[in-house]
RNA sequence: GGCAUCUUGGCCGAGUGGUUAGGCAGAGGUCUGCAAAACCUUGUACAGCGGUUCGAAUCCGCUAGAUGCCUCCA
C-alpha cells in the first residue's frame, strides 16, 4: 500500500488561481518539469530558494511513493538579451568579455551550481538535459508550429504570431491578461523589427557573423529562442502533457506564457495539468539587484563573509528558515530571522538527537497517530511547511517533557514518533543533522564526557571554581553543558 | 502608466467568516551551588476607510504602501 492512497494532496495551481486536488495523469507516477538555471553567472540566491521549493516537492512526492520524474533544465544556450535583431545571447556576450570559449563558462558555472545545490544537500533530479544538447528537437518543434500556421519566417528568423494564436486561443491565460491590454501597453521599440507585431516572440533567431553559439537550420545558421528549450525537453522527458510544472513567479510572463502557447501551437493541447510558482527572494526588504549592489551569493552566505548578515549560516539553517515560511509566499532574508531560525533549528534537532535516549513507558500521555497525520495534512495543503514545522515543535516539546518525566510514551509511540520526524526533518524537510554529526566523532565525545566528568568530581567537592571553568571554557569554543536530573549533556554548536 | 499578488502582535511567519498557529525576543515561576538548557505560565495582532453579514482580520469596494511582470537583472 503507497501512501499516496491515504494521502490526499492539493495544490495551488497558478493557472485556475486555486487550490485543487492533486490527481497525477497516470496513477502512482507524476512528471515535473522545473525551469533551470542559466549557466554563465554564479547560481542566483533566488535561484536556489526556488529550487529548495522544489526540492522539498519533490522529496514529498517521492515520500508518498509516488515514482516521479522531475525535470530540471540547464540552460546553456542562453536566453535573448532583447528581441530586436541586435540581441545578443547572454553566454556569447560574456565569454568575449572574459576571452574564453562560451561551452567554458557553460562548464564552471554548471560545476559551480552544481556544487552549491550539493552543499544544501538537495536530491539530484532524474534528469537534467541541457539546450545545447537538443538543438534538433527545438528546429523540430519549430517546424511543427510552422507547419500548423503559427509562426512565420523573416530574413532567417522564426517568429511566432501571438495574434493568430490569440484567434483560437487565450494568449495570456496563465499571467490574468489579455492580449489587447499587452497592445496597449506596449512602448514603441525604437529599433526595427522584423516581427510583425510586438508580441511576438522568436523561435529561431538568425545567428550574426561574430555570433558563436549558432547551429545550421532550415532557415539558415541560428540558435534557439529564448522559450523553446523548456517546451522541447519538457514534452520530450515528460510527455505533450505532464503532470507539474513549476519555476519561479518572474517566469510566469512570458517565460511559461510562452510556452503554453508553443505546446498549443505545436502539438494542440496545454501542456501542464498544475503549474506552480515560487514567490521571490528579497535581502532586507528589498528586492536583490546586482545594479543596487543590494545582493548576496550562496558562498557569501554561507561563509558568513558578506557585509549584510552578522556571522555564517549552515545550509541546513537557511533550508529551515526557507522551510518556515512558504514557497508561495514572498521570503525576506535578514540577520534577525536567520538568527531566530538557527535557535529553532538548533531546538528541534536537539529534541530528535533527545529521543534516541528516551527509554518506553507503559503508556503514552500523547497520541502519536493522530500527531502523525497531523503533519501529512500540513503538507497535503499545498505543502505548507511552515504548519508542518509549527507540529515539528510540538514533538520537541513532548520530548523534553518526557525526559523530565512529565509525559510518557510506549516504546512503541516512541518508535513511531522517531520515524516520523525523521522522515520529516531530514527525507522531506531535506535537513541535515549537524549535532549528530559533529558529536559522531567519537574520540570527541569522550573528550568531553571525560570532562563532564572532572567537572560533576569538583562539585561535589564544592570546587566551583573548577566546575565552572570546565563549563564557561567548553561553552567558549561552542559546546555547552547541559545539566539534567539524570546527569549532563552537551550539544556541539 | 497597465496588469497581478501581498500588507498579521517587539521581530519573523501560518491560518480561518464566530474556537490556541509556530519560532525568536520579553516577563514571572520550577530546576540549579550560581547559571545555562529544559519545562510551566504569560502577551489577544491582523495597513486605512467604507460596505455585505447576526457576526469579518477572514467576503466586496476604494485609498495607501510593498513586491512581481510588462523592459537587462532569478
Amino acid at each position: 500500500m503507497q501512501l499516496y492512497k491515504d494521502q490526499q494532496i492539493h495544490v495551488f495551481n497558478s493557472l485556475s488561481g486555486q487550490k485543487e486536488r492533486f490527481q497525477p495523469i497516470v496513477e502512482g507516477h507524476v512528471g515535473m518539469y522545473v525551469c533551470g538555471p542559466t549557466v554563465y553567472s554564479n547560481v542566483h540566491l533566488g535561484n536556489v530558494r526556488t529550487f529548495m521549493s522544489f526540492d522539498m516537492i519533490f522529496r514529498y512526492l517521492k515520500h508518498l511513493g509516488f515514482k516521479v520524474r522531475y525535470v530540471r533544465n540547464i540552460t546553456d544556450a542562453g536566453h535573448l538579451e532583447n528581441d530586436a535583431d541586435e540581441g545578443e545571447d547572454k553566454i556569447t556576450k560574456k565569454a568575449r568579455l572574459e576571452k574564453i570559449e562560451p561551452m567554458e563558462v557553460v562548464q564552471r558555472y554548471t560545476v559551480d551550481f552544481h556544487n552549491v545545490l550539493d552543499i544544501f544537500n538537495f536530491l539530484p533530479p532524474s534528469i537534467e538535459p541541457t539546450a545545447t544538447g537538443h538543438i534538433i528537437e527545438q528546429i523540430e518543434l519549430v517546424k511543427s508550429i510552422m507547419d500548423n500556421g503559427f509562426a512565420y519566417e523573416v530574413n532567417g528568423s522564426v517568429y511566432f504570431d501571438v495574434h493568430k494564436f490569440n484567434e483560437t486561443e487565450h494568449y495570456g491565460k496563465l499571467s490574468k491578461r489579455n492580449l489587447e491590454d499587452l497592445v496597449h501597453n506596449t512602448r514603441a521599440l525604437d529599433g526595427q523589427s522584423d516581427k510583425k507585431n510586438p508580441q511576438d516572440f522568436a523561435l529561431w533567431k538568425r545567428a550574426e557573423a561574430q555570433h558563436i553559439m549558432r547551429w545550421p537550420s532550415p532557415w539558415g545558421d541560428g540558435f534557439p529562442g529564448w522559450h523553446l528549450e523548456c517546451t522541447a525537453m519538457s514534452t520530450k522527458y515528460l510527455g505533450d502533457k505532464f503532470d507539474i510544472h513549476g519555476g519561479g513567479m518572474d517566469l510566469k510572463f512570458p517565460h511559461h506564457e510562452c510556452e503554453i502557447a508553443q505546446n498549443e501551437a505545436a502539438k494542440g493541447c496545454s501542456p501542464v495539468n498544475y503549474w506552480m510558482h515560487a514567490n521571490m527572494l528579497q535581502l532586507n526588504g528589498q528586492r536583490m539587484s546586482k545594479t543596487t549592489g543590494n545582493t548576496v551569493n550562496p558562498h557569501e552566505l554561507l561563509s558568513g563573509d558578506n557585509k549584510f548578515f552578522s556571522k555564517a549560516y549552515s545550509p541546513s539553517v537557511i533550508r529551515f528558515f526557507n522551510a518556515q515560511s512558504s514557497y508561495r509566499s514572498v521570503l525576506d532574508l535578514t540577520d534577525n530571522g536567520l538568527q531566530a531560525s538557527e535557535k529553532g533549528f538548533h531546538r528541534l534537532m536537539d529534541a530528535i538527537n533527545l529521543l534516541e535516549e528516551l527509554k518506553g513507558d507503559s503508556s503514552s500521555t500523547f497520541n502519536v497517530q493522530e500527531w502523525k497525520q497531523k503533519c501529512y495534512d500540513a503538507m497535503n495543503d499545498d505543502f505548507n511547511t511552515p504548519i508542518l514545522i509549527a507540529h515539528l515543535f510540538e514533538a520537541a516539546k513532548l520530548i523534553n517533557q518526557i525526559k523530565d518525566n512529565k509525559a510518557s510514551l510506549t516504546s512503541e509511540d516512541l518508535g513511531l514518533l522517531k520515524q516520523t520526524l525523521h522522515d520529516f526533518s531530514f527525507d522531506v524537510l531535506g535537513l541535515m543533522n549537524i549535532t549528530e554529526m559533529n558529536t559522531g566523532a567519537d574520540k570527541l565525545s569522550g573528550a568531553i564526557e571525560l570532562l563532564i566528568e572532572l567537572r560533576q568530581q569538583a562539585r561535589l567537592n564544592k570546587d566551583f571554581a573548577m566546575s565552572d571553568k570546565i563549563r564557561d571554557e567548553l561553552a567558549a569554543v561552542g559546546i555547552q553543558l547541559k545539566d539534567g536530573k539524570d546527569g549532563t549533556t552537551f550539544t556541539i554548536n
